[in-house]
DNA sequence: GAATTAATTGAACGTTCGTTTTATTATTGC
DNA sequence: GCAATAATAAAACGAACGTTCAATTAATTC
């Protein structure tokens, strides 16, 4: 056989992107083989060569998308001008949205390190680092302006990635807490964890909610 | 050849443990080969078979002793009577020093899970809810006695051990940070993220420290 | 010091891996 | 409808994988 009736490349393409990084997120990288994926997408597992040259840059092509598009929702959502806390909110909430949303890319981007040549993993480090300086950046605004208290900016965004990051590994949607009920826990630990002081939009996000064990 | 001079069976499997670790963390289970194990341990692969029957006994093993010895270390740990910010801290500091000492057979437990048969797995999982549970009825005590301002029980102890196992990330001994230092700074995260009622021992963990960036 | 047991080697087994090559068919452009 | 191109299948490559087995030597026991 050959080229089958109704195959097209974009659709290919992007069925095998889809299953990658799902494949992945299960298995494991090192795990997932090419003719796995190749069965999931429905083609024979040279017709990935078309698309990908090497399973590694298959991966490297996943997370650097992971992380651009990270960066990216971030400049959409960042405010342009506002107080420390407000920036602080609008990255949690932005964070774990985005995390909900794309926990399979997510894992991926976070597990799958490893894998990478030198070179590539540097660029997605470069990208991670991108994104972390925003928050970094935020925690010192809000530290010399007094309204946070924060002992130490790198540690404490560090920490508060983290947590955050955290939440795909035991948030399933439709359980126990919704994802606006896990963002305003979040936004509440993470205002508190840096100090913040009680003024106006900050407090009225820690909306309560009843203390219960959370599913694992 | 057979048997070499001066071979232990006890020395040989101990040296097996402590490569099949540090490979594992700095390489991953399934991009780990036996005849690596054996190379580094110096070793012919089929050695390795005389102590563990199969590449996952192995792993397993390694999982299910951190996890042990991790609950261990809390029951040596853990005040017998305490208040709950008392008892919070004492699991802080037990979670970070452990978490620090043992930093790649903690990798090894939490990224190489996938890798585990569905039973194995189950039983790794159960010793790690166990030692989760011990966090939990402390926020839930300090949350019922009034010292504590927690939403969520559950919720909160999966942000506050996301957050103190991240250390490993990041944290590499003789840099910038002490253990202690870092200790210092995440239990006084830990108290305002739980909200404890600043009294006595409490906040003088929270020893300051200038902000600046962390390395990455 | 002979018999037994412990520890290891070296070679091999069948499988699976990522990848390449070649041929073949569908689609597109003219 | 014919040439050019795009998309795939089928088969094969050598290498590496986890594991097994038989042979061999060191240490221990009596």
């Amino acid at each position: 056989m050959a080229r089958t009736t109704g195959s097209d490349g974009e659709k290919t393409e992007a069925a095998v992107r889809e299953a990658a990084v799902s494949l992945i997120a299960r298995l494991g990288y090192e795990a997932m083989s090419m003719r796995q994926l190749a069965a999931e997408v429905g083609v024979q597992a040279a017709a990935l060569y078309r698309y990908f040259p090497t399973k590694e840059d298959l991966l490297f092509t996943l997370m650097r998308e992971h992380m651009e598009g990270l960066i990216e929702a971030w400049n959409a959502a960042r405010p342009v001008v506002a107080d420390p806390a407000t920036r602080l909110a609008a990255y949690v909430e932005n964070h774990i949205a985005f995390h909900i949303e794309r926990r399979h890319s997510t894992h991926v981007s976070n597990m799958e390190l490893r894998s990478l040549s030198h070179d590539r993993l540097t660029q997605i480090l470069k990208l991670r680092t991108t994104y972390e300086k925003e928050l970094r950046a935020i925690l010192r605004d809000g530290a010399e302006a007094g309204v946070f208290d924060v002992e130490d900016t790198g540690l404490t965004a560090m920490a508060l990635i983290q947590m955050m990051t955290g939440v795909i590994v035991w948030f399933r949607p439709g359980e126990r807490l919704s994802i606006s009920e896990v963002t305003a826990t979040y936004l509440s630990m993470t205002m508190r964890l840096v100090g913040a002081k009680a003024h106006g939009a900050t407090t009225s996000y820690s909306a309560g909610r009843a203390n219960d064990a959370v599913a694992l």
